[in-house]
DNA sequence: GCATTACCCTGAAAGC
DNA sequence: TGCTTTCAGGGTAATG
């Protein structure tokens, strides 16, 4: 499930795969993913050069010359490999991209969750998908006065507040667990009852958690592997996240496991009030 | 307008 | 052992 560590992995090995390559092929399953994965789509790409690999929450941006960009989203399932030679194609292999180099783009999606698109505009910030994103959490714009008026607002569940991408863009299942959990709060809080002092310290968890899991490359249970095929490590440092049963590392008593909002929520029911 | 729920999908795990 | 059912969750449309 790659959340914005994992995709901030493959962002920075694709920059250095496939800048300055030129595309040459490309071939699709045909099969929809989110969306339907147009021809006007492999029309766009061809013959293009990749001038900058953005990442914009669990969104890749693939700055095409000129003003063309590619949007990758991996939804549940979605990897992406690079082959340096020859590759025809794998099981759920939805987009093969080639480049005049011989080399290779995959695009692997069990699930069919994730996203291709291409869009012609001036500035990623005019594609739709990134214009509707909120704050990235490791930009400076992310910090407990813009925070703190935006939850007094909100009567909703803090995790859910905290999934929700139009508000904080990259966070998922994992990371808000986490983040909660070392910072101490509880994932059923209504958002408007959190005191200052506590969304410091959500400020400063969620920013913690996810430089430790771009360090460790991202967490890797079943899904999540780079562009080489490794998996990450950052799976070693979790503290709650699909611990269900076992003792908090903080007061030995058991980690919770609760559904909230169609998703497992995990956490101490000690530690975070 | 906001909060919540249902849905898409397939592989893995659990249940029988 | 082998078949069937349940669960997982990204984003978003539909519903309350």
């Amino acid at each position: 499930m790659p959340e914005m560590p994992e995709v901030e992995t493959l962002a920075r090995k694709l920059r250095k795969a496939v800048t300055g390559k030129k595309i040459e092929r490309i071939s699709l399953s045909g099969l929809p993913l989110r969306k339907p994965v147009s021809s006007a789509f492999a029309a766009g790409l061809r013959g293009r050069t990749v001038h900058r690999v953005l990442r914009r929450g669990k969104y890749l941006i693939i700055e095409l010359e000129p003003r063309i960009f590619w949007l990758i989203h991996l939804g549940m399932s979605g990897r992406l490999f690079y082959h340096p030679g020859a590759f025809s194609g794998a099981k759920h292999t939805h987009a093969v991209i080639r480049f005049s180099d011989e080399s290779v783009l995959e695009y692997r999606d069990p699930r069919r969750f994730g996203l291709m698109a291409v869009y012609e505009v001036d500035r990623p910030g005019q594609i739709p998908e990134i214009r509707s994103l909120g704050k990235d959490p490791l930009r400076s714009g992310f910090h407990a006065g813009w925070l703190e008026p935006m939850l007094q607002k909100s009567r909703c569940e803090l995790k859910s507040f905290l999934l929700d991408q139009q508000k904080i863009a990259g966070l998922g299942n994992i990371y808000v667990c986490e983040a909660l959990y070392m910072a101490g709060i509880h994932p059923a809080r209504r958002c408007f009852t959190l005191r200052p002092e506590e969304v410091l310290r959500l400020v400063e968890a969620i920013r913690k958690v996810l430089r430790r899991a771009i360090r460790y490359r991202g967490t890797s249970f079943s899904d999540f592997i780079d562009l080489e095929g490794n998996p990450g490590k950052n799976q070693n440092y979790l503290n709650v996240f699909q611990r269900e049963g076992k003792p908090c590392v903080r007061c030995g008593k058991d980690v919770q496991r609760i559904r909230q909002g169609n998703r497992s929520t995990f956490f101490c029911s000690y530690c975070q009030k």
